[in-house]
DNA sequence: CTGAAAGCGCTTACAG
DNA sequence: CTGAAAGCGCTTACAG
């Protein structure tokens, strides 16, 4: 029933090669009149050759994996949104997968899109291990590595500045005058945890406050989470006036939090966030969080990974730092000047 | 470099026959010893079978397609999700499509998918036209339709009582009292809004009330499409007291809209959303809603459609109707009684 | 200007 | 218990 490029041979009259030829826009030396009924006949039937056949041959499926902790995150979803564009642009597909942050996914989900042959992988790495690129290089597959910012390992990597994203969000804190800073980290087995927190500690020092420990608590990257540990937070002896989230889904769930025991944000609490989410904006109060612009990313992954393609024979290119993707601090109503009337030591 | 299955044939010194069976778990008739000599080699070198090879022979690919608006509204990221986990544990891998709602598109992915040989697609029913679905059944390919309601078309249709959510909706508000419901629709060429605009209709009926057409006014589904729309109902010379939106993007958008009037919510205005997206419990107020369990509408659709793909040389399966998938109102804080002190004519 | 033939990496009758 | 051969639907030297 389905066509085939020898039906269209046969039914034109015509060796399969042609076809194949007029197919593949090399008509250079065919008779006009021969490619010109090969198309009318091709767009007749409706034929659409086996990209799939196609690929066997070429080496090249324009298919790219792309891993994802969680695609109903709304930052993972803005990324996906912005690198489908791009895919589709240029030809590629996208193939989705959800790695629950798990690494035994990732590493299930690497096997399966190299089985399938796709050109590419673009992951937001955990950085729970090394073992998922470890896997991809060995294996010769284009790949690009999304916030990991190990150096050392610069093999495809479009590194985000988490370190200064979260310098930016505690100084603005500092700024404010809070003196008890608070904050929700991820887990620290995770690298995008682990580098905000190095900025938070950072930006402490550098205005020469002290970190304490029992300010650091650990969320899920999950609203609940995030609520979880703003409970905790409210339950210290001496809670914080100020809290950054390292993203903004636990941002909101701190908030959550923070209204249930009867207290205001930001009145009481300042909370910062991470993300920059759409939602952000449409809360109450607005959040004030960090931005890492998604299309501008996605921009930098979707290039560097078909560069890495492209040369796929040769080394992959290196990592590209940070150009045009800056952190930057937005300023919303969810963290204000500390409520000097709230009792509190510094 | 890449082994092939002729590489592992002639490491183990027997014919590719042979190791095609073992790939395939066919070893009922091997010798244990050649079996076992086989997979440890395999094991050895980390050889995988090229999965696009094995899929020119057998015609699975294992893979869909799944084709959403956009999968960074909140509604299609969680059933995206869903979708995607039942697909990994079943072994297929989903390709990720955004149609931005335009018929254009989607018959676009509709060919690419086809050529890429995926085994199914499924795809959020635009209503725009029955070309999409007309083009897969043409190709004979499986496919699920989420959401069209339009009886005669059906083939793999998962249907969504659309109709029932806006009843559901527009009697919730008129039971509180409210004699001036506006409504933010979708623009009427959709299905989803179509049905919507059925059950709102149909409630006020019911309750003996006239639907006025002024209070009808078009979104796009998206957050600044509802606030805009909010804005033109504010606009008019008698305002409602209460608007039901077709979905909770347009709802937010609603409340924001609301809000920077210098009206409240819900005590000037009661708002009513669809969807049940994450979000609605978070945001201030949270938000009365529709809900339409995403994981059972997953279940459904893959369900229909690993069936279609079964029997795809016979009939494709009947739509499946409404199982599990009621919808329910889900009531928070967004909407309450109308304000008797706020002058309204009924 | 056009075609016959080999081959991509597998699976599957068929034969022994 | 095992293998030689054909074939899936294409592309690509090679030859004319």
């Amino acid at each position: 029933m389905k066509m085939t490029i020898k039906d269209i041979a046969r039914l034109c009259d015509v060796s399969v090669t042609t076809v194949s030829r007029v197919l593949n826009n090399k008509t250079d030396s065919i008779g006009r009149e021969t490619v010109a009924r090969i198309r009318e006949k091709i767009e007749e039937v409706g034929y659409r050759p086996n990209s799939v056949a196609r690929s066997m041959i070429t080496g090249q499926s324009h298919t790219i994996g792309l891993v994802v902790p969680d695609n109903s995150n709304p930052f993972f979803a803005e990324l996906a949104r912005s690198i489908e564009d791009i895919g589709y642009a240029e030809g590629y597909s996208v193939i989705l997968c959800n790695s629950d942050y798990s690494v035994k996914k990732e590493l299930a989900y690497v096997d399966a899109l190299i089985a399938r042959q796709i050109d590419g992988i673009i992951y937001i790495s955990t950085g729970q291990s090394g073992d998922t690129s470890r896997k991809m290089q060995g294996n010769g597959v284009a790949f690009v590595e999304v916030g990991h910012n190990i150096v050392g390992s610069s093999f495809g990597v479009v590194s985000i500045d988490y370190a200064k994203g979260g310098f930016l969000a505690t100084s603005h804190l500092i700024g404010l005058g809070h003196k008890r800073i608070g904050c929700i980290a991820g887990g620290i087995v995770y690298t995008h945890s682990e580098q905000r927190l190095d900025g938070y500690k950072n930006a402490l020092e550098t205005a020469g406050m002290e970190s304490d420990p029992r300010l650091i608590v650990s969320g899920d990257f999950r609203l609940e989470g995030g609520e979880r540990a703003m409970q905790e937070l409210l339950a210290l002896k001496e809670p914080p006036s100020a809290v950054f989230a390292f993203n903004d889904m636990m941002a909101l769930g701190a908030i959550r939090a923070v209204k249930a025991s009867g207290f205001r944000v930001p009145e009481d609490i300042s909370i910062v966030g991470y993300d920059n989410i759409g939602f952000g904006r449409v809360i109450d109060p607005p959040l004030t969080t960090i931005d890492h612009p998604v299309a501008a990313v996605a921009d930098a992954v979707m290039n560097l990974l078909f560069r890495n393609i492209m040369k796929k024979s040769g080394l992959p290119e290196n990592r590209s730092e940070f150009q045009g993707i800056e952190p930057r601090l937005i300023i919303r109503e969810s963290a204000t000047r500390r409520n000097p009337d709230i009792e509190q030591e510094a």
